[in-house]
DNA sequence: TGAGGTCTAAACCTTTAGATTAATAAACGG
DNA sequence: CCGTTTATTAATCTAAAGGTTTAGACCTCA
Protein backbone atom coordinates (compact mmCIF):
# COMPACT_ATOMS: atom_id res chain seq x y z
CA UNK A 1 0.00 0.00 0.00
CA UNK A 2 2.71 2.39 0.38
CA UNK A 3 3.49 4.70 -2.42
CA UNK A 4 6.82 6.42 -3.21
CA UNK A 5 6.58 9.79 -3.29
CA UNK A 6 9.27 11.97 -4.36
CA UNK A 7 9.69 15.06 -6.25
CA UNK A 8 9.10 14.53 -9.68
CA UNK A 9 10.39 16.91 -11.70
CA UNK A 10 8.78 18.48 -14.45
CA UNK A 11 5.53 17.40 -12.51
CA UNK A 12 4.13 20.14 -10.63
CA UNK A 13 3.32 19.55 -6.90
CA UNK A 14 -1.09 20.32 -6.67
CA UNK A 15 -2.12 22.13 -4.21
CA UNK A 16 -5.82 22.98 -3.00
CA UNK A 17 -6.33 26.06 -0.97
CA UNK A 18 -8.73 26.18 1.56
CA UNK A 19 -9.85 29.11 3.28
CA UNK A 20 -12.95 31.49 4.04
CA UNK A 21 -11.22 34.36 3.59
CA UNK A 22 -11.47 35.10 0.29
CA UNK A 23 -8.61 37.64 0.19
CA UNK A 24 -6.40 35.21 2.00
CA UNK A 25 -6.82 32.88 -0.39
CA UNK A 26 -6.00 34.86 -3.58
CA UNK A 27 -2.84 36.43 -1.95
CA UNK A 28 -1.99 32.54 -1.24
CA UNK A 29 -2.47 31.11 -4.20
CA UNK A 30 -0.77 33.84 -6.12
CA UNK A 31 2.46 33.59 -4.12
CA UNK A 32 1.85 29.28 -4.43
CA UNK A 33 1.91 29.93 -8.11
CA UNK A 34 4.61 32.24 -8.35
CA UNK A 35 6.56 29.03 -7.32
CA UNK A 36 7.14 26.94 -10.78
CA UNK A 37 7.33 23.77 -9.34
CA UNK A 38 3.80 24.36 -7.53
CA UNK A 39 0.21 24.87 -8.96
CA UNK A 40 -3.05 25.89 -6.99
CA UNK A 41 -5.84 23.11 -8.97
CA UNK A 42 -8.68 24.71 -6.79
CA UNK A 43 -9.32 26.87 -3.91
CA UNK A 44 -12.28 26.05 -1.17
CA UNK A 45 -14.05 28.88 0.79
CA UNK A 46 -14.81 26.56 3.67
CA UNK A 47 -14.38 22.72 4.55
CA UNK A 48 -16.92 20.78 3.01
CA UNK A 49 -16.27 21.98 -0.17
CA UNK A 50 -12.58 21.36 0.66
CA UNK A 51 -13.25 18.19 1.31
CA UNK A 52 -15.69 17.29 -2.03
CA UNK A 53 -12.32 19.03 -3.95
CA UNK A 54 -9.54 16.65 -2.27
CA UNK A 55 -11.90 14.09 -3.42
CA UNK A 56 -12.30 14.72 -6.96
CA UNK A 57 -8.91 16.27 -7.65
CA UNK A 58 -6.46 13.76 -5.11
CA UNK A 59 -3.67 16.71 -4.97
CA UNK A 60 -0.50 16.36 -3.71
CA UNK A 61 -0.88 19.02 -0.73
CA UNK A 62 -4.05 20.39 0.73
CA UNK A 63 -3.08 24.13 2.69
CA UNK A 64 -6.26 24.31 5.25
CA UNK A 65 -7.27 27.46 6.68
CA UNK A 66 -8.35 25.50 10.33
CA UNK A 67 -10.66 28.92 11.51
CA UNK A 68 -13.35 28.54 9.19
CA UNK A 69 -17.14 28.59 10.35
CA UNK A 70 -19.43 25.69 10.23
CA UNK A 71 -17.71 22.63 9.72
CA UNK A 72 -14.52 23.84 10.92
CA UNK A 73 -10.88 22.75 9.62
CA UNK A 74 -9.50 20.37 12.40
CA UNK A 75 -12.37 17.92 11.39
CA UNK A 76 -11.86 18.47 7.32
CA UNK A 77 -8.44 17.30 8.25
CA UNK A 78 -8.89 14.24 10.08
CA UNK A 79 -11.91 13.48 7.59
CA UNK A 80 -9.11 14.00 4.36
CA UNK A 81 -6.62 11.87 6.53
CA UNK A 82 -9.15 9.21 6.85
CA UNK A 83 -9.61 9.21 2.71
CA UNK A 84 -6.42 7.21 2.82
CA UNK A 85 -5.21 9.97 -0.19
CA UNK A 86 -1.25 10.12 -0.62
CA UNK A 87 -2.47 13.98 0.15
CA UNK A 88 -0.67 15.50 2.84
CA UNK A 89 -2.17 18.76 4.50
CA UNK A 90 -0.74 21.41 5.83
CA UNK A 91 -2.42 23.66 8.32
CA UNK A 92 -2.88 27.40 7.98
CA UNK A 93 -4.01 29.89 10.90
CA UNK A 94 -3.56 32.72 12.31
CA UNK A 95 -2.92 31.75 16.15
CA UNK A 96 -0.35 29.63 17.27
CA UNK A 97 -2.39 28.48 20.58
CA UNK A 98 -0.55 25.54 21.40
CA UNK A 99 -4.08 23.62 22.01
CA UNK A 100 -4.63 24.51 18.05
CA UNK A 101 -1.10 22.90 16.81
CA UNK A 102 -1.57 19.90 19.10
CA UNK A 103 -5.23 19.30 18.12
CA UNK A 104 -4.11 19.51 13.97
CA UNK A 105 -1.05 17.61 14.61
CA UNK A 106 -3.54 14.62 16.10
CA UNK A 107 -5.77 15.02 13.42
CA UNK A 108 -3.03 14.60 11.00
CA UNK A 109 -1.97 17.56 9.56
CA UNK A 110 2.16 17.02 8.39
CA UNK A 111 2.95 20.94 8.75
CA UNK A 112 1.83 23.86 10.65
CA UNK A 113 2.70 27.46 9.24
CA UNK A 114 0.80 30.92 10.33
CA UNK A 115 -0.35 33.02 8.15
CA UNK A 116 2.10 35.86 9.52
CA UNK A 117 5.31 33.63 8.77
CA UNK A 118 7.18 34.77 5.27
CA UNK A 119 5.77 33.78 2.03
CA UNK A 120 9.11 31.90 1.90
CA UNK A 121 8.09 29.14 4.86
CA UNK A 122 5.39 28.23 3.02
CA UNK A 123 6.57 27.46 -0.41
CA UNK A 124 9.76 25.50 2.09
CA UNK A 125 7.01 23.75 4.07
CA UNK A 126 5.62 22.51 1.00
CA UNK A 127 8.88 20.75 -0.03
CA UNK A 128 9.18 19.62 2.83
CA UNK A 129 5.86 17.50 3.46
CA UNK A 130 6.20 16.46 -0.02
CA UNK A 131 9.69 14.71 1.03
CA UNK A 132 7.29 12.95 3.76
CA UNK A 133 8.53 15.14 6.01
CA UNK A 134 6.92 16.93 9.10
CA UNK A 135 7.01 20.41 9.02
CA UNK A 136 6.91 22.42 11.65
CA UNK A 137 8.90 25.76 12.79
CA UNK A 138 10.82 25.57 15.79
CA UNK A 139 8.82 28.01 17.58
CA UNK A 140 5.92 26.11 17.14
CA UNK A 141 7.49 22.91 17.50
CA UNK A 142 8.21 24.09 21.33
CA UNK A 143 5.02 24.82 21.71
CA UNK A 144 3.38 21.87 20.51
CA UNK A 145 5.88 19.60 23.19
CA UNK A 146 5.04 21.62 25.90
CA UNK A 147 1.71 21.34 25.80
CA UNK A 148 2.51 17.62 24.89
CA UNK A 149 4.08 17.12 28.22
CA UNK A 150 2.06 19.27 29.74
CA UNK A 151 -0.77 17.12 29.09
CA UNK A 152 0.53 13.53 29.65
CA UNK A 153 2.34 15.08 33.11
CA UNK A 154 -1.45 14.74 35.25
CA UNK A 155 -1.89 10.85 33.74
CA UNK A 156 1.25 10.10 34.74
CA UNK A 157 0.87 11.81 37.45
CA UNK A 158 -2.48 9.67 38.09
CA UNK A 159 -0.96 6.61 36.65
CA UNK A 160 1.55 5.91 38.35
CA UNK A 161 -0.06 7.48 41.67
CA UNK A 162 1.53 7.36 44.75
CA UNK A 163 -0.92 4.61 45.72
CA UNK A 164 -2.18 3.26 43.09
CA UNK A 165 -4.97 1.13 44.68
CA UNK A 166 -5.16 -1.15 41.55
CA UNK A 167 -1.93 -2.75 42.94
CA UNK A 168 -3.36 -4.61 45.57
CA UNK A 169 -5.98 -6.52 43.26
CA UNK A 170 -5.40 -10.06 43.19
CA UNK A 171 -5.43 -11.64 39.59
CA UNK A 172 -8.42 -13.22 40.09
CA UNK A 173 -9.73 -9.50 40.93
CA UNK A 174 -8.23 -8.09 38.02
CA UNK A 175 -10.06 -11.08 35.17
CA UNK A 176 -13.24 -9.77 37.20
CA UNK A 177 -12.81 -6.17 37.05
CA UNK A 178 -11.13 -6.96 33.25
CA UNK A 179 -14.91 -8.53 32.77
CA UNK A 180 -16.56 -5.55 34.53
CA UNK A 181 -14.78 -2.69 32.21
CA UNK A 182 -16.89 -4.85 29.56
CA UNK A 183 -19.93 -3.86 30.93
CA UNK A 184 -20.27 -7.93 31.59
CA UNK A 185 -23.09 -8.79 34.01
CA UNK A 186 -22.36 -10.81 37.10
CA UNK A 187 -23.77 -14.09 35.07
CA UNK A 188 -22.22 -13.44 32.71
CA UNK A 189 -18.52 -12.96 34.48
CA UNK A 190 -19.48 -15.80 36.29
CA UNK A 191 -20.31 -18.36 33.13
CA UNK A 192 -17.17 -17.15 31.24
CA UNK A 193 -14.58 -17.51 34.44
CA UNK A 194 -16.38 -21.09 35.28
CA UNK A 195 -17.51 -20.18 39.21
CA UNK A 196 -20.72 -19.16 40.70
CA UNK A 197 -22.54 -15.89 40.62
CA UNK A 198 -21.57 -15.67 44.06
CA UNK A 199 -18.68 -15.83 44.00
CA UNK A 200 -18.18 -13.52 41.24
CA UNK A 201 -19.99 -11.41 43.88
CA UNK A 202 -17.79 -12.43 46.85
CA UNK A 203 -14.50 -11.31 44.60
CA UNK A 204 -16.61 -7.95 43.19
CA UNK A 205 -16.95 -6.85 46.89
CA UNK A 206 -13.44 -7.53 47.48
CA UNK A 207 -12.56 -5.45 44.71
CA UNK A 208 -15.05 -2.47 45.46
CA UNK A 209 -13.05 -2.55 48.76
CA UNK A 210 -9.47 -2.49 47.48
CA UNK A 211 -10.73 0.27 45.47
CA UNK A 212 -12.82 2.57 47.52
CA UNK A 213 -15.76 2.48 45.37
CA UNK A 214 -19.54 1.61 45.79
CA UNK A 215 -20.56 0.69 42.89
CA UNK A 216 -19.48 -1.46 39.01
CA UNK A 217 -19.16 1.59 37.54
CA UNK A 218 -17.17 3.72 40.05
CA UNK A 219 -14.94 0.66 39.77
CA UNK A 220 -15.04 0.86 36.08
CA UNK A 221 -13.89 4.36 36.30
CA UNK A 222 -11.54 3.93 38.84
CA UNK A 223 -9.77 1.28 36.43
CA UNK A 224 -9.90 3.64 33.21
CA UNK A 225 -8.24 6.68 35.13
CA UNK A 226 -5.39 4.59 36.73
CA UNK A 227 -4.36 2.89 33.73
CA UNK A 228 -5.83 -0.20 34.19
CA UNK A 229 -6.71 -1.12 30.59
CA UNK A 230 -3.55 0.16 29.43
CA UNK A 231 -1.60 -2.36 31.57
CA UNK A 232 -3.63 -4.93 30.38
CA UNK A 233 -2.44 -3.73 26.64
CA UNK A 234 -6.28 -3.63 25.47
CA UNK A 235 -5.36 0.15 24.11
CA UNK A 236 -2.39 2.21 23.47
CA UNK A 237 -1.38 3.96 26.79
CA UNK A 238 -1.66 7.08 26.28
CA UNK B 1 6.75 29.92 39.61
CA UNK B 2 8.60 30.36 36.53
CA UNK B 3 12.31 30.88 36.88
CA UNK B 4 14.44 31.88 33.74
CA UNK B 5 17.48 30.11 33.08
CA UNK B 6 19.47 31.65 30.73
CA UNK B 7 22.90 30.02 29.83
CA UNK B 8 24.99 31.84 32.55
CA UNK B 9 28.52 32.48 31.38
CA UNK B 10 31.24 32.07 33.68
CA UNK B 11 29.22 29.56 35.14
CA UNK B 12 29.64 26.00 34.11
CA UNK B 13 26.59 23.76 33.09
CA UNK B 14 26.07 20.99 35.37
CA UNK B 15 25.51 17.44 34.27
CA UNK B 16 24.48 14.20 35.63
CA UNK B 17 25.61 11.12 33.96
CA UNK B 18 23.34 7.83 34.20
CA UNK B 19 24.56 4.75 31.74
CA UNK B 20 24.62 1.04 33.21
CA UNK B 21 27.56 0.95 30.46
CA UNK B 22 30.44 2.11 32.35
CA UNK B 23 32.38 2.53 29.41
CA UNK B 24 30.11 4.73 27.64
CA UNK B 25 29.86 6.34 31.10
CA UNK B 26 33.34 7.29 30.69
CA UNK B 27 33.58 8.46 27.62
CA UNK B 28 30.79 10.73 27.44
CA UNK B 29 31.90 11.97 30.43
CA UNK B 30 35.68 13.10 28.50
CA UNK B 31 33.09 14.44 26.04
CA UNK B 32 31.34 16.31 28.10
CA UNK B 33 34.35 18.05 30.00
CA UNK B 34 35.96 18.79 26.81
CA UNK B 35 33.35 21.38 26.41
CA UNK B 36 34.96 24.11 28.71
CA UNK B 37 31.12 25.35 29.69
CA UNK B 38 30.10 22.02 30.72
CA UNK B 39 30.92 20.01 34.05
CA UNK B 40 29.97 16.07 34.97
CA UNK B 41 29.44 16.56 39.01
CA UNK B 42 28.45 12.92 39.16
CA UNK B 43 27.50 9.24 37.36
CA UNK B 44 25.54 6.74 38.08
CA UNK B 45 25.65 3.61 36.48
CA UNK B 46 21.40 2.60 37.32
CA UNK B 47 18.78 5.16 37.68
CA UNK B 48 18.15 4.85 41.28
CA UNK B 49 21.38 6.01 41.79
CA UNK B 50 20.78 8.60 39.37
CA UNK B 51 17.19 10.03 41.15
CA UNK B 52 19.20 10.24 44.40
CA UNK B 53 22.10 12.51 42.69
CA UNK B 54 19.09 14.48 41.25
CA UNK B 55 17.80 15.41 44.34
CA UNK B 56 21.10 16.08 45.75
CA UNK B 57 23.11 18.12 43.43
CA UNK B 58 19.82 19.42 41.25
CA UNK B 59 21.94 19.77 37.87
CA UNK B 60 20.85 21.74 35.10
CA UNK B 61 21.26 18.75 32.78
CA UNK B 62 20.84 14.74 33.03
CA UNK B 63 21.99 12.78 30.83
CA UNK B 64 19.54 9.39 31.32
CA UNK B 65 20.52 5.87 28.76
CA UNK B 66 17.08 4.46 29.19
CA UNK B 67 17.99 1.18 28.27
CA UNK B 68 19.14 0.10 31.67
CA UNK B 69 17.94 -2.78 33.86
CA UNK B 70 15.93 -2.69 36.57
CA UNK B 71 14.03 0.43 37.18
CA UNK B 72 14.07 1.52 33.48
CA UNK B 73 15.20 4.87 32.17
CA UNK B 74 11.63 5.56 31.98
CA UNK B 75 10.38 5.82 35.03
CA UNK B 76 13.84 7.79 35.90
CA UNK B 77 12.99 10.65 33.67
CA UNK B 78 9.78 10.44 35.04
CA UNK B 79 10.15 10.54 38.54
CA UNK B 80 13.05 13.50 38.42
CA UNK B 81 9.99 15.33 36.17
CA UNK B 82 8.16 14.89 39.27
CA UNK B 83 10.07 16.54 41.09
CA UNK B 84 10.00 19.77 39.68
CA UNK B 85 13.39 20.98 39.71
CA UNK B 86 14.80 23.07 36.99
CA UNK B 87 16.52 19.72 35.82
CA UNK B 88 16.49 18.88 32.35
CA UNK B 89 16.77 15.42 31.22
CA UNK B 90 18.07 14.13 27.44
CA UNK B 91 17.05 10.79 26.65
CA UNK B 92 20.26 8.92 25.79
CA UNK B 93 19.89 5.51 24.51
CA UNK B 94 21.08 3.49 21.15
CA UNK B 95 17.63 3.00 19.80
CA UNK B 96 15.67 4.83 17.91
CA UNK B 97 12.50 2.87 17.97
CA UNK B 98 9.72 5.53 17.92
CA UNK B 99 7.42 3.76 20.82
CA UNK B 100 10.45 4.50 22.88
CA UNK B 101 10.66 7.98 21.41
CA UNK B 102 7.32 8.99 21.98
CA UNK B 103 7.38 7.38 25.31
CA UNK B 104 10.33 9.33 26.64
CA UNK B 105 9.32 12.47 25.25
CA UNK B 106 5.65 11.91 27.00
CA UNK B 107 7.38 11.22 30.27
CA UNK B 108 9.26 15.00 29.90
CA UNK B 109 12.37 14.33 28.26
CA UNK B 110 14.01 17.81 26.52
CA UNK B 111 15.87 15.80 24.09
CA UNK B 112 16.24 12.70 22.25
CA UNK B 113 19.65 11.62 21.10
CA UNK B 114 21.72 8.39 20.00
CA UNK B 115 25.14 7.20 21.18
CA UNK B 116 25.28 6.52 17.63
CA UNK B 117 24.88 10.59 16.52
CA UNK B 118 27.92 12.55 16.17
CA UNK B 119 29.44 13.92 19.86
CA UNK B 120 29.12 17.33 18.62
CA UNK B 121 25.30 16.84 18.67
CA UNK B 122 25.69 16.06 22.35
CA UNK B 123 27.02 19.42 23.19
CA UNK B 124 24.37 21.23 20.64
CA UNK B 125 21.58 19.29 22.58
CA UNK B 126 22.51 20.33 25.94
CA UNK B 127 22.71 23.74 24.58
CA UNK B 128 19.27 23.90 22.87
CA UNK B 129 17.88 22.17 25.85
CA UNK B 130 19.49 24.98 28.51
CA UNK B 131 17.59 27.76 26.51
CA UNK B 132 14.01 26.22 27.06
CA UNK B 133 14.08 23.90 23.95
CA UNK B 134 13.06 20.49 23.03
CA UNK B 135 16.10 19.13 20.90
CA UNK B 136 15.00 16.05 18.56
CA UNK B 137 16.99 15.50 15.70
CA UNK B 138 15.16 15.84 11.98
CA UNK B 139 14.64 12.02 11.81
CA UNK B 140 13.75 11.57 15.26
CA UNK B 141 11.49 14.17 14.92
CA UNK B 142 9.54 12.36 12.18
CA UNK B 143 9.32 9.45 13.95
CA UNK B 144 7.67 10.86 16.57
CA UNK B 145 4.92 12.25 14.65
CA UNK B 146 4.48 9.09 12.57
CA UNK B 147 4.21 7.17 15.93
CA UNK B 148 1.99 10.15 17.75
CA UNK B 149 -0.33 10.45 14.42
CA UNK B 150 -0.61 6.35 14.14
CA UNK B 151 -1.66 6.43 17.85
CA UNK B 152 -4.12 8.82 17.37
CA UNK B 153 -5.52 7.44 14.73
CA UNK B 154 -7.48 4.99 15.59
CA UNK B 155 -9.21 7.13 18.46
CA UNK B 156 -10.68 9.90 16.50
CA UNK B 157 -11.82 7.70 14.28
CA UNK B 158 -13.44 6.23 16.81
CA UNK B 159 -14.46 9.27 17.93
CA UNK B 160 -16.14 10.93 14.48
CA UNK B 161 -17.12 7.45 14.06
CA UNK B 162 -19.36 7.97 10.88
CA UNK B 163 -22.51 7.63 13.42
CA UNK B 164 -21.47 8.88 16.59
CA UNK B 165 -24.90 8.07 18.84
CA UNK B 166 -24.04 10.50 21.23
CA UNK B 167 -25.60 12.95 19.34
CA UNK B 168 -28.94 11.71 19.33
CA UNK B 169 -29.19 12.42 22.83
CA UNK B 170 -31.28 15.50 24.20
CA UNK B 171 -29.91 18.08 26.57
CA UNK B 172 -31.52 16.53 29.80
CA UNK B 173 -30.10 13.16 28.42
CA UNK B 174 -26.12 14.58 28.09
CA UNK B 175 -26.71 16.12 31.96
CA UNK B 176 -28.10 12.47 32.73
CA UNK B 177 -25.54 10.62 31.35
CA UNK B 178 -23.10 13.16 32.21
CA UNK B 179 -23.56 12.66 36.04
CA UNK B 180 -23.61 8.67 34.95
CA UNK B 181 -19.79 8.60 34.28
CA UNK B 182 -19.26 10.03 37.40
CA UNK B 183 -20.95 6.99 38.71
CA UNK B 184 -23.53 8.98 40.55
CA UNK B 185 -26.59 6.85 41.54
CA UNK B 186 -30.41 7.45 40.18
CA UNK B 187 -31.17 9.03 43.47
CA UNK B 188 -27.61 11.39 43.28
CA UNK B 189 -29.18 12.29 39.78
CA UNK B 190 -32.38 13.12 40.44
CA UNK B 191 -31.29 15.00 44.00
CA UNK B 192 -29.13 16.97 41.56
CA UNK B 193 -31.17 17.61 38.64
CA UNK B 194 -34.17 18.09 41.29
CA UNK B 195 -36.39 15.53 39.19
CA UNK B 196 -38.28 12.08 41.12
CA UNK B 197 -35.84 8.83 40.67
CA UNK B 198 -37.89 7.73 38.30
CA UNK B 199 -37.85 10.27 36.09
CA UNK B 200 -33.95 9.64 35.68
CA UNK B 201 -34.69 6.09 35.03
CA UNK B 202 -36.89 6.94 32.46
CA UNK B 203 -33.92 8.96 30.86
CA UNK B 204 -31.59 6.44 31.31
CA UNK B 205 -33.46 3.75 29.46
CA UNK B 206 -33.86 6.34 26.36
CA UNK B 207 -29.86 6.50 26.54
CA UNK B 208 -29.41 2.95 26.44
CA UNK B 209 -31.90 2.20 23.78
CA UNK B 210 -30.10 5.38 21.85
CA UNK B 211 -26.52 4.36 22.43
CA UNK B 212 -27.79 0.81 22.15
CA UNK B 213 -26.40 -0.59 25.20
CA UNK B 214 -28.34 -2.53 27.98
CA UNK B 215 -26.73 -0.73 31.23
CA UNK B 216 -24.98 1.87 32.59
CA UNK B 217 -21.46 0.67 32.57
CA UNK B 218 -21.45 0.29 28.99
CA UNK B 219 -23.35 3.44 28.51
CA UNK B 220 -20.15 4.71 30.51
CA UNK B 221 -17.64 2.95 28.59
CA UNK B 222 -19.47 4.17 25.17
CA UNK B 223 -19.64 7.58 26.37
CA UNK B 224 -15.85 7.54 26.98
CA UNK B 225 -14.51 5.98 24.18
CA UNK B 226 -16.92 8.29 21.94
CA UNK B 227 -15.31 11.78 23.20
CA UNK B 228 -18.49 12.48 25.27
CA UNK B 229 -15.97 13.69 28.00
CA UNK B 230 -13.53 15.51 25.56
CA UNK B 231 -16.44 17.61 24.29
CA UNK B 232 -18.01 18.51 28.00
CA UNK B 233 -14.50 19.57 28.36
CA UNK B 234 -14.42 17.94 31.74
CA UNK B 235 -11.19 16.32 30.57
CA UNK B 236 -8.63 17.25 27.76
CA UNK B 237 -9.20 16.17 25.08
CA UNK B 238 -6.31 13.67 23.92
C1' DT C 1 2.05 -27.28 61.80
C1' DG C 2 -0.09 -23.14 62.17
C1' DA C 3 -0.94 -18.39 60.46
C1' DG C 4 -2.31 -15.93 56.60
C1' DG C 5 -3.82 -15.17 52.02
C1' DT C 6 -6.59 -16.69 47.95
C1' DC C 7 -10.40 -18.77 45.72
C1' DT C 8 -14.46 -20.79 46.08
C1' DA C 9 -19.47 -20.94 47.65
C1' DA C 10 -23.92 -20.19 50.12
C1' DA C 11 -27.74 -17.87 52.71
C1' DC C 12 -30.04 -13.84 53.67
C1' DC C 13 -31.24 -9.31 53.12
C1' DT C 14 -31.43 -4.34 51.27
C1' DT C 15 -30.82 -1.29 47.68
C1' DT C 16 -30.33 -0.06 42.99
C1' DA C 17 -31.01 -0.81 38.26
C1' DG C 18 -33.76 -1.73 34.35
C1' DA C 19 -38.36 -2.55 31.60
C1' DT C 20 -42.87 -1.15 30.69
C1' DT C 21 -46.48 1.97 30.36
C1' DA C 22 -48.41 6.43 30.36
C1' DA C 23 -49.57 11.52 31.29
C1' DT C 24 -48.22 16.33 30.29
C1' DA C 25 -46.44 20.15 27.64
C1' DA C 26 -43.95 22.24 23.99
C1' DA C 27 -42.75 22.22 18.96
C1' DC C 28 -43.87 21.44 14.22
C1' DG C 29 -46.08 20.73 9.74
C1' DG C 30 -49.93 20.95 6.89
C1' DC D 1 -56.00 25.10 14.16
C1' DC D 2 -55.40 20.31 14.89
C1' DG D 3 -53.00 16.00 14.53
C1' DT D 4 -48.24 14.46 15.18
C1' DT D 5 -44.04 14.25 17.09
C1' DT D 6 -40.61 14.88 20.79
C1' DA D 7 -38.99 16.01 25.37
C1' DT D 8 -39.90 15.65 29.96
C1' DT D 9 -42.07 13.94 33.69
C1' DA D 10 -43.69 9.93 36.53
C1' DA D 11 -45.48 5.22 38.84
C1' DT D 12 -45.21 0.24 39.05
C1' DC D 13 -42.99 -4.12 38.93
C1' DT D 14 -39.22 -7.44 38.18
C1' DA D 15 -34.39 -8.43 37.79
C1' DA D 16 -29.92 -7.45 39.07
C1' DA D 17 -26.61 -5.52 42.00
C1' DG D 18 -24.63 -4.90 46.39
C1' DG D 19 -23.75 -5.92 51.81
C1' DT D 20 -22.81 -9.16 55.34
C1' DT D 21 -21.59 -13.28 57.39
C1' DT D 22 -19.85 -17.82 57.41
C1' DA D 23 -17.01 -21.55 55.77
C1' DG D 24 -14.33 -25.16 53.32
C1' DA D 25 -10.22 -26.16 50.19
C1' DC D 26 -5.88 -24.92 48.81
C1' DC D 27 -1.33 -22.84 48.88
C1' DT D 28 2.69 -20.67 50.96
C1' DC D 29 5.89 -19.27 54.27
C1' DA D 30 7.87 -19.36 58.56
Amino acid sequence: MYMKRTMEYGKKIKIILADDNFDHLLGIRELVNMETNCEVIATATNASIAINLVKKYQPDVVLMDINMPEKDGLTAINEIERLNLNTRVIALTGYDDPDLIFRAMKMGAKGYILKTMASAQLIYAIEEVMQGKIYLPSGLSSKFFEYFQKTFKEESNNASNEENLLQYLTQREEEVLELLTQGVTYKGVAQQLFISETTVKTHVNNIFQKLQVNDRTQAVLYAINNGFLNRKKLKMAI
